[in-house]
DNA sequence: TATTGTTATACTCTATAACTATA
DNA sequence: TATAGTTATAGAGTATAACAATA
């Protein structure tokens, strides 16, 4: 197989899998806006299905811990968490308000209706699916 | 099945498939990083295997046309590409130079290596990766 | 001395809007 | 009037570094 061939491969099924990925994300997004969020927040929300210290959470977002500060502070102020003491005297917990369940509960609702993986394969065809993605995970050294 | 469920059923396998693009991506990332080109700079040369009017090059990257300017300019500045006058004398194609094309031919070889899909996956299952892929997209409406 | 969360600041990426020159 | 590229500017999103309280 030729150089271009195979780069011209390469590129087309990783503009593929990340074309899907934005999809999925677009998705998401579109949920949060309806519900009045900022993705991230959304994001926030879903994670927290029992209380989490601010510092997991950014390690569960994927980002640094002061960025979690004004997201907590964005998420207290629309009513949707608090912040709770930890048993360590410098950590904090945070907590969904009984709102925070009730858009927590939204937003489980309308992943599972919008996500387009869940739209378009089946069961089986999902769980190959992801088998070749932990494969790929796996096999690549992370 | 119950709503909590479903809702991780749907993140887990929308984390899983995100985590791969990100990989993906990350990968190239590094790639370009060796090469000492930023992301995007890699990202249109590998799309220049003809020359292509920044116009057409903005939607093939999925930006605006503003943000070409300083992206070409960029390139040029590498001396990757030339600004080469289109039949429209309103239009610039941007065309590799010689060392556009070493760069491209570099990024060839790299891309292939490491591209986590490449490595992980054997023809068979790229093939059935990239039937489930296109599915995922056209039934759900794009 | 190391860790949690906070604060202030700065940076990266990209878009919007207004402009020039062609068409 | 519409389109290709350019320019200046602005915004979103996120990180870095220094700090306070606690361990």
């Amino acid at each position: 197989m030729s150089a271009d061939k195979r780069l011209a491969d390469a590129r087309d099924l990783s503009q593929l899998l990340i074309q899907v990925a934005e999809l999925t994300k677009s998705r998401f997004a579109k949920i949060s806006e309806d519900l009045g969020v900022p993705v991230q927040v959304a994001r926030g929300i879903c994670l927290l299905q029992t209380a989490v210290p601010m510092n997991e959470l950014a390690s569960m977002l994927d980002c640094d811990k002061s960025y979690i500060t004004p997201l907590a502070d964005h998420m207290e102020s629309l009513g949707l968490v608090t912040r709770v003491p930890g048993e360590d005297r410098r950590t904090k917990l945070l907590a969904l308000t009984s709102e925070g369940k009730t858009m927590r509960q939204k937003l489980a609702e309308k992943v599972t209706e919008a996500s387009p993986m869940m739209i378009a394969l089946d069961e089986i065809q999902r769980a190959s699916f992801e088998q070749m993605l932990r494969q790929i995970l796996s096999e690549s050294g992370r």
